[in-house]
DNA sequence: CAGGGTTAAT
DNA sequence: ATTAACC
């Protein structure tokens, strides 16, 4: 390995990061807009998620006991958001309507409320266009096939902030300096311009970053918290003595930093303090505020030492580098191809208490049940119907309701199911508890039934509890142990994505174009600009999509997978119901199944 | 370190 | 097959 000097962060590309404003409460908001004025939070279990920010001007704020708030604000109007799946259908459609917008397809998603995009094409396209004498007057074209697309711009200026605030404007004059410069403008005036198109069209207002990294793009976009916007420009000294790069990440406290967590951020602070943070007998709250720039101009600082201190059993390797890089605002990571469907789909919850087998098997039917109405719903797409419509004219196919899934096939299927517990630490014997939030998991092979469309979900789900979901249950929790379980998880992963399978033509196996359903959009004209929108930079524009959108990536390699999957072969007809849980049991295995009750009960 | 997740890298 | 990290 050799020494590095300062390995120069590559400013090629520009990022855009967006972050919906108070999420949860604008899905609320959207459907009720009289809630905007109003104070108002979303609860889930004992506590506020979100609120939007009328309560914040009140004095509320994220993750507050339920209690808590009420005081502080008695007026608060508190919705209950533990149903999810309204915020997850919300989320993939601003993904989606967001998506109309990239060229390239690298539009990443984290959580449902924050996305990424790479629009380099796009301001590399509208870079070779524009005038560079008449910058002020410049056009944006956000289309390449339809040349009316766009808006006009103002090419001298960012839209929205900068991060060196007022920077040295025009510093300097040789060409490649300013050149990144502009493409930055550019890209803030594209963002700007599809962040209205967001506000316009769903409702939704978001802060977004404008960098030439993800992270970068992330945390920049910190700076205007509600409804703003923020372009970090990379301006380094020609000495290299400054930079606004490092300023920038200098300031945050260390476990802000994307891609240090918990535990990374905790050995830093250790480092840096010198093997004093948690657990100091006399201290209990210390100010254990640790920066970026600390960290970085400690002594032990550079790749191997860092890989040494953070590396170890279980960590990425090249973690060291990962985290040097990342405290120097270089992220190499690529904002990803959206995918057409997901690497995984889990669900769970959390209980307050779960230690019996009655209540075990409930609650892993009810997730059951939820997960295979998700994996329908996320994976499961009509059947590509050749030009004549398949019936669906006004002959509703005898009152079904089901009758959705008559034509539809798998996208994906699902090669591993995963449980996960969350054991709630026993007391001790100073009626502490140790807190500890790890999981535990266990993995098997999904079996193929729960692809069978002619079963119901329900049926299906206490199948899967009954063969496959309590023997691993019992492999987390051994027989002998109690337990009591603070969360349990379900997941299926491991997507074998079904891209030219056919099982039905025999033989023939034509490689099947499939086209996405396209978005059809109406033609849009905006009037309004944002607040924080320069006036000059009220876009006009219409828009159509006939975006096409392959499916690239890899064959699917269908291995066989199908045909025949082999029912467990201890699996008889069930005749017998055990009288502890409830469940239905073959007479020859109830024995065994009464033996796993009795130590359990102590 | 709350709650209901998702993703990436062992 | 399991965990860390992120929202």
């Amino acid at each position: 390995m050799e020494a590095r000097k300062v390995l120069p962060r590559k400013d090629g590309r520009v990022i855009i990061h967006f972050d919906y404003d108070c999420f949860y409460a604008a899905v609320f908001e959207a459907k009720n807009p009289s809630l905007k004025g109003l104070p108002f939070a979303v609860q889930q279990k004992h506590i506020i998620v979100t609120c939007n920010y009328e309560a914040r001007r009140r004095g509320l704020h994220k993750l507050q006991l339920i209690n808590e708030a009420r005081r502080t604000c008695p007026d608060v109007i508190i919705e209950l958001g533990e149903d999810i799946s309204k915020f997850r259908d919300a989320s993939k459609e601003l993904y989606n309507f967001i998506k109309q917008y990239s060229w390239n397809g690298r539009i990443e998603r984290l959580g449902f409320d924050e996305v990424w995009m790479d629009v380099t094409d796009i301001v590399d396209y509208n870079l070779e266009t524009i005038n560079r004498h008449d910058l002020d007057h410049s056009f944006f074209y956000t289309s390449r096939d339809d040349l009316t697309e766009g808006f006009d711009f103002d090419a001298t200026i960012h839209a929205g902030h900068t991060y060196p605030k007022d920077a040295v404007s025009n510093l300097s004059e040789d060409g490649t300096l300013n050149e990144k410069d502009l493409r930055l403008k550019l890209g803030s005036h594209f963002a700007m311009f599809v962040r209205h198109q967001l506000e316009q069209h769903k409702g939704y207002s978001s802060t977004v970053g404008i960098a030439t990294n993800k992270l970068l793009s992330k945390l920049v976009g910190n700076l205007k918290k509600p409804k703003g916007q923020t372009t970090l420009r990379p301006i380094d000294s020609i000495d290299s003595n400054s930079s606004s790069v490092i300023d920038f990440m200098d300031a945050h406290e260390i476990g802000k930093v994307p891609g240090i967590g918990f535990k990374l951020a905790q050995k830093l602070r250790e480092l840096v303090l010198q093997r004093a943070t948690d657990r100091d007998p006399g201290y209990s709250g210390i100010k254990e505020h640790v920066t970026v720039s600390q960290v970085r101009i400690h002594p032990d600082i550079d790749c191997d030492k860092l890989e040494k201190l953070l590396g170890g059993p279980g960590s990425p390797h090249g973690i060291g580098y990962t985290v040097w890089c990342l405290l120097h605002g270089i992220d190499d990571s690529e904002v990803s191809q959206a995918r057409s469907v997901p690497r995984q789909i889990s669900i769970e919850d959390s209980y307050i208490r779960l230690d019996t087998m009655p209540e075990l098997l409930k609650e892993l039917n009810v997730l059951a049940r939820s997960l295979l109405k998700r994996m329908r719903i996320d994976l499961l797409c009509d059947t590509d119907d050749f030009g004549g419509s398949s019936d669906d004219t006004a002959g509703d196919d005898n009152h079904a309701s089901k009758s959705s899934l008559a034509g539809k096939r798998w996208l994906a299927h699902p090669k591993t199911l995963r449980l996960t517990t969350r054991p709630r630490m026993p007391m001790q014997v100073d009626g502490t508890r140790m807190r500890t939030m790890k999981r535990i998991s266990h993995s098997c092979p999904l079996p193929n039934f729960v692809f069978g469309l002619h079963e119901s979900v329900d049926a299906l789900a206490e199948k899967l509890v009954r063969e496959s979901l309590l023997s691993m249950f019992r492999k987390l929790h051994p027989e002998k142990s109690w337990w009591n379980l603070s969360l349990v998880n379900l997941a299926v992963t491991n997507m074998a994505e079904a891209a030219g399978e056919s099982r039905t033509a025999n033989g023939r196996n034509i490689g099947n174009m499939f086209k996405r359903q396209e978005d059809v959009l109406k033609d849009y004209r905006v009037t309004e600009a944002d607040d924080a929108v320069p006036s000059n930079a009220v876009v006009d524009g219409v828009y159509d999509t006939t975006r096409e959108n392959v499916v690239v990536g890899p064959m699917p390699e269908n291995k066989d997978e199908d045909s025949g999957w082999i029912e467990d072969d201890s699996i008889g007809a069930a005749t017998d119901y055990c009288h502890t849980c409830g469940s239905s049991v073959p007479p020859f295995a109830m024995i065994a199944h009464q033996r796993f009750h009795s130590p359990a009960l102590r």
